[in-house]
DNA sequence: TTCATAGTTCGATCCTTGTCGAAGCATCTT
DNA sequence: AAGATGCTTCGACAAGGATCGAACTATGAA
């Protein structure tokens, strides 16, 4: 009945997804980068759990969400680092217009000093890195793709972070993400995950309990700039 | 009940805008970069008129939109490059993990060049006629106002234009309209009304059926450029 | 087996919101 | 001044969907 001439993909039908309140906050703590149980989800969000349940079957019918049955526990999780980087553009725009910009939150400045974004780093610290590695020619802007400079796999090499094997999947290599507090690029891809497992398992930074919050240590923090901010 | 732990900023409040469809096709609709009329919109999102404005309204309220009132007409845009990504983001997720298919439109290389706004002519070749009138001292900026200046008058008359009469109706004889595919000023107003006319009568182009695209033939160009933009 | 825990499905309720017709403003044209 | 056009506001209606309690399934523990 409804003749609306569809132009490109359905954008609405994703949107409206993301659209709801309960949704949005099982979403944004997913971002997060852990799979979280349903049960969980539910606390996160605020609503029971049938309701979490009629949620989450949504959101996998619309494809933002994978699951992995593990007896009787299901861990759901973002189900692509595209999904997760749509997440963070519509909170560009949304702490850009912020009309009820309430309170910035106790934890917001670390937030947007430095967070996970699903699988790598985000945030100022986050944003300065690939600045740098931009700078340096270590990586490359090919248009709107990120690739690898000349030197770019021998770096990363002698930091202990093997390229190659993180290029083997289909995923990229380097991509941009969209910063929403800094609202610049940082890096994304199997690279961007390789450099924040680097930095959780050098111990530079730990992540806090239960939140996106990356804190490094003054010693981790030294260490990093020297690496990457060089 | 409101005891939702905002972790970021208010990301559904965002999405669900984006999520009605009337109100998807309007984006999807100004992501061409061209500013629409509300009654553009409501043919193009498949409502009637009162219903696309209630749409503008929240896309407004939301931040989503700028408009610029022009005469009875209302053009709507998106009201930064940021939105624009964040649409871009979703409609990648939207069409799963194919590629991004954000086309531009047949005819929307021709719309920046130039096109028909309201009365007057807007895209390229109209900011730079303003910019080089400007330049020229043949037109003054004034505050916010644009005015005529010393020899205006006459330089319009040599061309063929007469001013003084277009200046009778209360309507101002310049006035800047924001160009949105250029982000830059042209030229509104009875003056800009009758550049337009002149241009069409004499030929030097000729308007798309059905559309707002304004054609130059090669002469016309040249006549154009050397009356204006010298 | 029997009980406990995690999760889904069902049915009913209730509220939000998208929708349009009619009327009201504002602006331009004649 | 009178009419036409673009757009908004108002009022009423209908549909979608978010929510929860209760019942049901599945897995693990006793």
């Amino acid at each position: 009945m409804n003749d609306t001439l569809k132009d490109g993909p359905d954008i609405a039908r994703i949107a409206s997804l993301v659209g709801d309140p309960a949704r949005a906050n099982m979403l944004t703590a997913l971002m997060a980068g852990a799979a979280l149980t349903a049960s969980e989800l539910a606390l996160e969000a605020g609503v029971t759990l049938p309701t979490a349940s009629s949620h989450l079957a949504k959101l996998m019918e619309g494809g933002l969400l994978t699951v992995a049955s593990e007896g009787r526990h299901r861990y759901y999780g973002l189900s692509s680092p595209q999904v997760a980087g749509m997440l963070e553009a519509i909170m560009g725009v949304a702490a850009g217009v912020g009309p009820k910009r309430v309170r910035p939150g106790p934890r917001e400045p670390k937030m947007r000093e430095a967070r996970v974004c699903y699988d790598h780093l985000a945030g100022e610290h986050a944003v300065k890195m690939l600045e740098a590695l931009l700078d340096g020619k270590i990586l490359v802007r090919d248009g709107k793709d990120i690739k690898l400079g000349k030197h770019g796999a021998t770096h990363f090499a002698a930091i202990g972070i093997d390229v190659e094997a993180s290029g083997k999947s289909r995923r990229p290599v380097c991509r941009d993400c969209l910063d929403w507090s800094v609202r610049r690029s940082h890096l994304a891809g199997t690279l961007g995950a390789a450099i924040l497992d680097k930095i959780l398992s050098e111990k530079w930074a730990r992540r806090e309990k239960d939140s996106r919050v990356v804190t490094f240590s003054p010693r981790g923090k030294m260490e990093f700039e020297r690496v990457f901010l060089r």
